[in-house]
DNA sequence: CGTTAAACTTGAACCTGTTCAATATTTTTT
DNA sequence: AAAAAATATTGAACAGGTTCAAGTTTAACG
């Protein structure tokens, strides 16, 4: 059995989460204190300290959950991908960008980025980089499985091109969440827009000869 | 003659600025505390906050000083740009990275990131982007005008094309100025690769028939 | 010049994230 | 089950960005 104090740790842990979770997405990151979080988990201010080293660590936590996520979803989705490349992509893409509201607020998100650019070495900034790399990678080993059943030509260079394109994806991520009013049907416009782009290099290099 | 008012006006605020800028430099924004600048600049606390709204609005004074001098040396090499749109584009996107460490260190950049992605409302979030918005331009500019002389097959979609890699730069300078170990060379190589990618493309289309 | 109004400066006070010495609780030992 | 050790909790104190009421300086006017 459990000792009491594993459990206590684990519940107040738990309730901390869920009163960040709670509050963030009501009153916004920014406007929420430490003292109001450790109000409402039933908990002192200094234990919350004891938990999280961070307000930003808690933050970054919830940001964790809703990229493992996708990050499954992805991978189901690369074990069997939709017919053709550029559906895949957008089929992929899509995914991360419709999800991305599921836990977090575009001001959460915000505030994360932020956080992550700032003090890229911190526990945080470090979690938060690394997830994003396991993005990167599932775009490059979609791009990959596509070269290798012959649907972009084998010279192309599909790292780079998921380079280019995750950078890109990430970036206009960005954009979305900056933008209060830009709606998910504007930003996953954008994203067609240049996927199509894209992929009009492949197909006019496959069917357009000089 | 200007009235002793606006000359000391004008003064105060140089000196606030060029205090910001050598203590940003030497000791990294974090560090610095408005008590250190307004006691170099020989005012007090308080008149920093008449002249600067905010401890970031003095740094993305310093980035806007910085991104002006980009664009205006952007501007003369589109009014005659190098042979062939592959050395175009990396010329341009070079010196717009070879340039960002004049006046800005790499922890101020992250600073000014994270201030425009957290605030993107404020005077400083909006200004940050314009000058985003204006760099992202000369780079579709290029390509517009590379189709223009038919570099480009005219069923390209240069804007889309642009858009794609403004963004990509734009995030491989997060992740330049993110990671102080990495290398203006490491970052143009980088980019370089991408540039092949994107150009293959191209000339695939042109000299390799299906 | 003296007086009044306008503009500017000042630093003490405020706010909120974070730290830490004192206290309390749980576990282990005897 | 008492004592000792280990582990957690707590809230007052601290730090630095920001605000603002009081005071000072400059300009405008008679």
């Amino acid at each position: 059995m459990t000792g009491l104090r594993t459990r206590q740790k684990a519940d107040r842990k738990r309730r901390i989460l869920a009163a960040s979770t709670q509050l963030f997405r009501s009153s916004g990151y920014r406007h929420v204190r430490i003292e109001d979080i450790a109000e409402i988990a039933e908990v002192s201010v200094g234990t919350v300290y004891n938990y999280y080293t961070t307000k930003g660590d808690i933050l970054i936590a919830i940001v964790a959950m809703e990229v493992e996520e996708v990050l499954a979803a992805g991978e189901t989705l690369l074990a069997t991908p939709p017919a053709g490349m550029r559906e895949a992509l957008q089929a992929l893409i899509s995914h991360y960008y419709n999800h991305s509201l599921n836990y977090l607020s575009k001001e959460m998100w915000r505030a994360a980025m932020a956080l992550s650019i700032e003090a890229p070495l911190t526990p945080n900034g470090v979690l938060y980089h690394q997830l994003d790399e396991r993005l990167r990678a599932q775009v490059q080993a979609l791009l990959a499985s596509g070269q290798a059943q012959g649907e972009i030509d084998a010279q192309m260079d599909t790292d780079a091109l998921g380079d280019l394109l995750f950078n890109s994806l990430n970036m206009m991520f960005v954009e979305f969440v900056s933008d209060d009013a830009m709606t998910l049907k504007a930003l996953n416009a954008r994203l067609s827009r240049q996927l199509d782009a894209m992929t009009q290099v492949w197909t006019s290099a496959a069917q357009v000869p000089a």
